[in-house]
DNA sequence: TTCTATCATAGAACATCGTTCGATAATCGG
DNA sequence: CCGATTATCGAACGATGTTCTATGATAGAA
């Protein structure tokens, strides 16, 4: 074994670059690593080697992998915060609060590692709470209570992330390396189902086709269509 | 350094045992260990070595960390399966759904553990399954479609997964060790958005203080109010 | 009783991961 | 030109999930 070769340059040291990996460019590769295969991708080891660089050169940028989460998700969260307050408001603050909760449960879709840590920080200068605030102003629109405004963006923040932890699940391997599509796998776990005894599980027995069939924006529309109904019923009273 | 010794045997050979540890003691470990530090203290060698036995020796009734993980989730989903069963139907199935909502909340509260990882197999055999059931048999007394009901149960289940995530977050580590405790961790945290703008931040400057103070239980139950509120008003039209 | 196939156990060994650390450039103010 | 700061690299460490082989226990067959 050779002892440390010291100091191989990995890059041309031609130019000024000051910096040859800014942050931004770890986060944005770290982005790119949970965007092609979900959290299980993002390694230390796995970056550097897009980056070009060593393990050690990333945790000068970020003191821990928790960091790299947490940066890499308010780094996306970015996106949908600037696409929000893009979004012109409405003379009904509920129809901004629907937007709002699909404009971040689509962002989840693209990026499907999202679901599980989806508002896993609520720093201050983070976007999560920028989010927060967001979805908060609609509220301070409605006739409710502090509590009760407080308890409704919880409600519908709530509704985004149950709809979307499920998919934050990794798909079996399976279906991610393609032998299987998801069309097919839904339809095997249907058919267990299908086997079941009607009388001892007459809910499943049926639904059984729904769920075969279900599409999850569908089904967060639904669930998150109820709460509103649920919230607009508690402002008028 | 001795070489491996061969086969002290960890119980005494007495009597019949036909198996000194079962899947159940396995499962009954690992939960234990869940229990008294949260995933990241369930390893296969912690697991070992409070049965008393090596690591291999797990991997006989499980095949992976994984079906270990799942296997510990159903043996724990299984006391609230039985508890939601005992409960008496009222003539009101929306008070019923309530009552096993909260249930189940009740059981995540008390293993906070779960949270992230509440529903992760419904698999057939596996409790998930028929607490999923048991939800959606309440729903058939409703006058919904198929897709509605199929709909409900996944908004009814997206509440309480949605208010469970948060808890199933461990604790940072100076109130883990009990030298801050949740309520000055809370407080610590509102005091940061109490500093920020009011004029930039106007909701969260309005709710700091039901932050400050509030209850994951109560919150829960708001949100769940509003599904509710919204599922009956869509099975009344 | 003895033999043998199966059940069950134990822990070494391996690959991988997050993290730490010291060596070493590159850069810049003085 | 020099010290301090900035930035980079990869070896090494400890912990983890998993595999593998060796071995003891057990029960039924001979």
């Amino acid at each position: 074994m050779t002892g440390p070769r010291p100091h191989p340059p990995a890059r041309p040291p031609r130019g000024r670059q000051r910096a040859s990996h800014s942050l931004d460019a770890v986060l944005a590769g770290a982005v790119a690593l949970l965007d092609e295969a979900g959290v299980s991708a993002l390694t230390l080891r796995a970056l550097a080697a897009r980056l070009g660089t060593g393990v050690g050169s990333i945790y000068w940028y970020v003191s821990s992998k928790d960091e790299l989460l947490d940066r890499a998700i308010d780094h996306v969260l970015g996106s949908a915060l600037t696409e929000i307050e893009a979004q012109p408001a409405t003379a009904d603050p509920i129809d901004d609060l629907r937007t709002m909760a699909v404009t971040l449960f689509d962002a989840i879709v693209d990026r499907p590692w999202l679901g599980g840590y989806f508002m896993r920080n609520t720093d201050v200068k983070g976007n999560s709470l920028r989010l927060y605030e967001k979805l908060g102003q609609q509220t301070l629109r409605l006739g409710l209570t502090p509590r009760q405004r407080f308890h409704a963006v919880s409600a519908v923040v709530g509704v985004v992330v149950g709809n979307a932890v499920d998919m934050g699940q990794e798909p079996p391997p399976e279906v991610l390396d393609g032998i299987v599509d998801r069309e097919e796998f839904l339809g095997r776990y249907a058919d267990t189902w299908r086997a079941l005894d009607a009388r001892e599980f007459p809910f499943v027995s049926e639904i059984v086709d729904e769920f075969a069939g279900h599409d999850d924006k569908e089904q967060f529309l639904a669930a998150l269509e109820l709460t509103l109904a649920g919230l607009r019923l508690q402002a008028g009273a």
